[in-house]
DNA sequence: ACTTAGTAAATTCTC
DNA sequence: TTTACTAAGT
């Protein structure tokens, strides 16, 4: 067992942190100088090691300033910077770089913005902002989205870019006319982002590469600052990634770098497997350690995974072993449709958690499309079972909050062309399709700025008076609040100028729910800036909009409920759970269909299942349906070929029924399976039980786009309603107030406070962050 | 210029 | 099943 330091007290020696660490782990740890590769097998304490590996680097002496950690996520980021300031104290940890590529890199990116022809206001552009870019730009060049899919143009100039390949690049070996007009639009689309002083996520990590060769001393800067780096998950680095770190570690060549090519699941975003499988023919010096004790899975669970896996021709020679109890065998659920194979999986996780003393949390659904979720959890809710979903739809995706942080955006870089054509008529100011392109062709003309045009729109053709008022109007308020950026504090300005948007009101006048729930969504935003002022000092709307901009869906799977987890396969790397269920193994659906043909996507998907059975700590269900619903219609398909490949030694005898009742060995299940009334016609079979007991869980409602903010966080909220009238709360933005009305339950559920500065705000309770007092 | 109705398309995964 | 875009109507 490894003794944890208490923060500030003193430093015992190095073998304390070495203690209960195997031998190669141990000695993964004691190399820290010169190249390093990891290979770690799934479940073989590679977390540990890392953390471990840094506490004793900066135990040695190494100053923290000079460590720089790339993860793949935030989340990877703060649990490793947690988990060594235990180790070491949290000051020291908090002087680590660590954080995903992209933030680290635009956090460098805004330091020498001047030096690549940006300011450091720069905006980030997500999928959605560069699909609308994209359109901009082939309406402007008359190429027609009906013929060239907007969507699909994004996303192939999105892969020559993780291949660092440029526009005139691209142009020069097109050879159909597709790829022509793709090359137009690259061309034309990299103009506009650049007039926008906007970079989409592949330009952060190319743009930094252009700094580092066009500035020596910048690059040099930087491999004195980082002499220690560290890359996570290096088996899904895509090229810019890789060159990236290259020349920051060409100095001092301390490169340690972590992954298993088992486990390379990104390579449709352009991950290159051969990053790791090259390592030591790059660094002809590096040392490789290999992890190969497995302390999470059963010997059975190994197996199963390992006989799917060594079907793989690509890859590194590695052989997993386990000291771990034999454990029980894998259950296959053979289903008719989608929905039985739902109710399967609720009836077989409710009997393992009473069989073996399960928690929900314990739980594990897993899945290859997000659309597969929507069964399972109608299923989950009518039997009464605490779920969650980690990611879907994510809050920042909303309608609402895209338009307010699109106002945010301009505030701060007002020549970012999309988020004001996102906002110019939200709400409806009269500034119509017609207008806004006569002010788009005349800033293309003048080669100015969209916002520069707005400026002098007195001047732009064909403008009528009414359009003239209604966008200096609009102007106003962005420049009128732009000259407060640093008079007052982010939290202030955002809300007043929100406020001057007339987007609050324009919901707030609309009395329907709905309207209600994207205001509230709004007001959560707010709150949630002035949550994070509070936290940090130092933050500025530039700062905060950059985090928004690189959150990542698994940043945030609200971990310490008690509750089963729904989530993909993608979603699920790194983490683990006693009992994991794999949904949908079919053919068509995984391995996807377009896998079928082409051998490298199979091998893909090949590593996909095995990173969600190497999940599994003790058992393993997988599941198929005969049919199931897809595209709004019933789709037949046979059982996956994956399923033929697992050892037949590692799978439980099934005494397979078509009945939908379980085949495991465990006992037949006379496991408590209470029915909550669900909607209309969703009872099915054995649904005998239709009484209203307990009618007052709230079916959410989920499917009708409105009331499902933050799924997840809402999720939490299933329970019976938390306030009474005349309950005194306390509102971290409105302070303290009394409640005069309540409406609605659970997700849905609407207070009424009359604060004590006079304010009345209705309020849903799942959102604001009411505190009951008194 | 805005609203509405109807039709087409989409459903893999993500910083 | 849901969303997104287009065309016609007000």
């Amino acid at each position: 067992m490894l003794t944890l330091t208490p923060v500030g007290s003193g430093q015992p020696p190095d073998n304390d942190l070495l203690a209960g660490l195997n031998e190669n782990q141990a000695e993964a740890v004691r190399c820290i100088n010169g190249p390093l590769l990891i290979i770690a097998g799934a479940g073989s304490g590679k977390t540990r090691v890392l953390t471990v590996r840094l506490a004793y680097m900066l135990r040695n002496g190494i100053d923290a300033r000079q460590v720089l950690a790339l993860t793949f996520t935030n989340k990877a980021a703060g649990e490793m910077k947690e988990r060594i300031g235990h180790l070491v104290g949290a000051s020291t940890a908090r002087s680590i770089w660590a954080g995903t590529f992209h933030s680290i890199f635009a956090r460098i990116l805004r330091q020498y913005a001047e030096r690549v022809g940006y300011t450091s206001a720069f905006t980030i552009y997500d999928t959605d902002d560069q699909t609308a870019a994209i359109k901009a730009v082939m309406n402007q060049l008359g190429i027609s989205q009906q013929v060239l899919p907007p969507s699909g143009v994004r996303s192939r100039i999105s892969s020559a870019k993780n291949s660092m390949i440029s526009w005139q690049e691209y142009a020069r070996s097109a050879k159909s006319v597709l790829e022509q007009q793709t090359g137009q639009i690259f061309e034309q689309y990299e103009r506009r982002l650049r007039l926008s002083n906007a970079m989409d996520f592949d330009d952060l990590l190319n743009v930094t590469i252009r700094l580092l060769r066009d500035n020596p001393d910048v690059l040099a800067t930087l491999q004195e600052r980082f002499r220690y780096i560290m890359v996570d998950e290096y088996q899904d680095t895509n090229r810019s990634q890789y060159t990236v770190v290259s020349m920051l570690a060409a100095r001092h060549g301390n490169l340690c770098v972590v992954g298993d090519d088992a486990q390379s699941i990104y390579r449709w975003r352009g991950a290159e497997i051969r990053n790791i499988l090259d390592f030591d023919r790059d660094y002809p010096k590096a040392q490789v350690v290999r992890l190969e004790q497995n302390y999470r899975s059963t010997k059975t669970i190994l197996a199963a995974a390992h006989s799917v896996i060594k079907r793989n021709a690509t890859q590194l020679k590695k052989e997993l072993w386990t000291d771990n109890s034999e454990g029980e065998k894998i259950t296959v659920l053979a289903c008719r449709d989608d929905r039985e194979e739902a109710e399967m999986i609720a009836r077989t996780i409710r009997s393992r958690m009473a069989s073996h003393g399960y928690s929900p949390k314990d739980v594990a659904i897993l899945y290859r499309t997000n659309a597969q979720s929507q069964a399972l959890e109608d299923a989950l809710r009518r039997s009464n079972m605490a779920y969650h979903i980690v990611s879907g739809v994510s809050f920042y995706k909303r309608k609402e909050v895209k338009d307010a942080l699109a106002y945010l955006r301009i505030l701060v870089n007002p020549d970012d062309a999309e988020s004001i054509l996102r906002v110019i008529n939200e709400p409806a100011r009269g500034i119509g399709n017609t207008s806004i392109e006569r002010i788009q062709s005349y800033a293309v003309q003048q080669g100015i700025t969209f916002h520069a045009a707005l400026q002098q729109i007195d001047r732009v053709p064909l403008m009528q008076a009414r359009t003239v008022k209604a966008v200096s109007e609009f102007i106003g308020i962005i420049d009128r609040h732009r000259e407060l950026l640093n008079e007052l504090p982010p939290a202030t300005l955002a809300q007043a100028y929100i406020e001057a948007t007339g987007l609050p009101q324009m919901y707030r006048l609309q009395q329907n729910e709905e309207a209600l729930d994207r205001w509230n969504n709004i007001e959560r935003v707010l709150d949630h800036i002035a949550e994070q002022q509070e936290l940090d000092e130092s933050l500025t709307l530039v700062t905060y909009l950059e985090q928004i901009a690189l959150i990542s869906d698994a940043d945030d799977p609200e971990l310490g409920n008690n509750r089963i987890a729904m989530m993909t396969m993608h979603a699920a790397k790194g983490l683990e759970f006693p009992l994991v269920v794999i949904a949908g193994l079919e053919q068509g659906l995984f391995p996807l269909a377009k896998a079928e043909q082409d051998p490298e996507e199979q091998e893909e998907e090949r590593r996909l299942l095995y990173v969600g059975m190497t999940r599994a700590r003790e058992q393993l269900v997988l599941s198929y349906a005969e049919k199931r619903f897809r595209f709004g219609e019933i789709t037949y398909s046979r059982p996956s070929m994956f399923l033929a490949e697992i050892d037949k030694a590692t799978i439980a005898p099934s005494g397979r029924s078509m009945t939908g009742s379980e085949v495991t060995p465990q006992r037949p299940l006379k496991a408590p399976y209470q029915q909550t009334p669900g909607r209309a016609g969703s009872a099915r079979g054995a649904s005998a039980i239709e009484h209203n007991e307990y009618s007052q869980i709230p079916v959410p409602k989920r499917y009708t786009s409105v009331s499902q903010p933050a799924s997840r966080r809402q999720a939490e909220q299933q329970a019976a309603p938390t306030v009474r009238v005349g309950q005194r709360v306390k509102h971290p933005m409105f302070g303290s107030g009394t409640i005069s009305a309540v409406t609605g339950g659970g997700q849905t559920e609407k207070a009424t406070v009359l604060f004590d500065n006079g304010q009345r705000k209705q309020l849903m309770v799942a959102f604001a962050r009411l505190e009951i007092i008194g």
